[in-house]
DNA sequence: GGACTTAGATTATGGCCATCATCTAATGAG
DNA sequence: CTCATTAGATGATGGCCATAATCTAAGTCC
């Protein structure tokens, strides 16, 4: 087919965007063609560097879209549209640790979805600069907007990865639970006991030591 | 070149097994080609299949070897060899959330290096079970033997998935400090701060939810 | 309305990949 | 010592991939 419309091609390059948005959670970076990606979204690959420099451009405006379709979502359940809530939002933690969400890793977190593919970064510091923001983002809602929540973040997202990764066995339900237990008390920063028993150094060698084998 | 002893056989096999646990965690399983783990093993690609069905064969061995080095490792720093701590290995988590450990992924965690390609699946049954299986052992080792403690195994991931995608940035060693520091105070079952102010039911759906985007 | 522009289709291109057939030489059983 | 066995090398095979050149018809602008 020959031309489309302005409006047309930039309405098609949104759905490409989002399509990749979604396919690159589903089923990772390395695991989707930029031919899949546009027959996904109703064209083919011919016209696609039309849009996009490479693979890795789409990949970041993949991941920048991503966070902001999960920062617009997670706006709409907020307490105080423009201020911030002291403790954590409690409905977006059930939310996020239900099987709902483990099984639907395509509209799922882009924190948890994206995380092992942008360790590996195929791209430049495009895409890993919009997944740290998206991340700093997210971890700031979760704080309640006064500072980002890192902790509940890193419980969170890495319940939800166990949790998918075990889909299927009892544990994986077993894990989302405990998950949500955990997180179920906010944060006490003056709590004594946070205090850690005795300060020695630690003895192994992080390089070969507990997390590593060989 | 043509035969070799058995017992060099042997030795090349595990080699291979070796090398893959190594590349996978590295540079994801989708990334590394089968002539990458026969040649960082010394070998030619050929005679692959003298030892393994398939790729896929490989990865489910793959994933079962990293988790047999992790106990072992694990193992070598349990205050009791045979018996439990009642506490968290203090030292453990410290290796594990440091920047050495997020910097070495291939000799580190196989729950975190594994965990977002397990989730996609490539081979079947085989790899998804030696996943499970090695997460449920790592989290009793967190649990001090008793009980798995599937929060702080949590917390434990998604900080080291999350500070690695996030290599490079001040965010990343803030994201390794806050899990260390919400992990320093162990569990404490019977406090009465761990029950929540109101079991309202979440009235966001989760499908189009907090998480969700679109 | 006519000429220029361009989105998208078609069709290479060069490369990598998993898997397999074949070759070869050394091993190990007799 | 001999020969069938087999680990590993060499070299297909068929397929997919990112990227790009070319084509075409429809928009856009004067």
């Amino acid at each position: 087919m020959g031309r489309v419309s302005q409006a047309q091609a930039a309405e098609n390059r949104e759905r490409i965007v989002a399509t990749a948005a979604r396919l690159f959670r589903e089923r990772g970076i390395a695991g989707v063609s930029v031919a899949d990606v546009t027959a996904e979204a109703g064209l083919t690959h011919g016209g696609f560097y039309k849009h996009f420099a490479s693979k890795d451009a789409l990949v970041a405006e993949a991941v920048a879209r991503a966070f902001a379709d999960q920062a617009t979502a997670v706006r709409a359940t907020a307490p105080e549209p423009g201020g911030g809530t002291a403790v954590r939002p409690q409905e977006l933690i059930d939310a996020y640790l239900s099987a709902a969400h483990r099984d639907d890793p395509g509209g799922g977190c882009p924190s948890a979805g994206f995380g092992g593919d942008v360790a590996r970064a195929t791209g430049g510091d495009a895409t890993r600069g919009a997944y740290a923001k998206g991340v700093e983002g997210f971890a700031l809602h979760l704080g309640g907007g006064a500072e980002p929540d890192l902790a509940a973040l890193s419980t969170m997202v890495g319940a939800l990865i166990l949790a998918r990764a075990t889909a299927g066995t009892e544990l994986s339900d077993r894990i989302l639970a405990a998950a949500r237990e955990s997180l179920d008390r906010p944060a006490q920063p003056d709590d004594p006991l946070r205090r850690r028993p005795e300060p020695e150094p630690a003895a192994v060698s992080p390089a070969e030591g507990p997390a590593a084998g060989e």
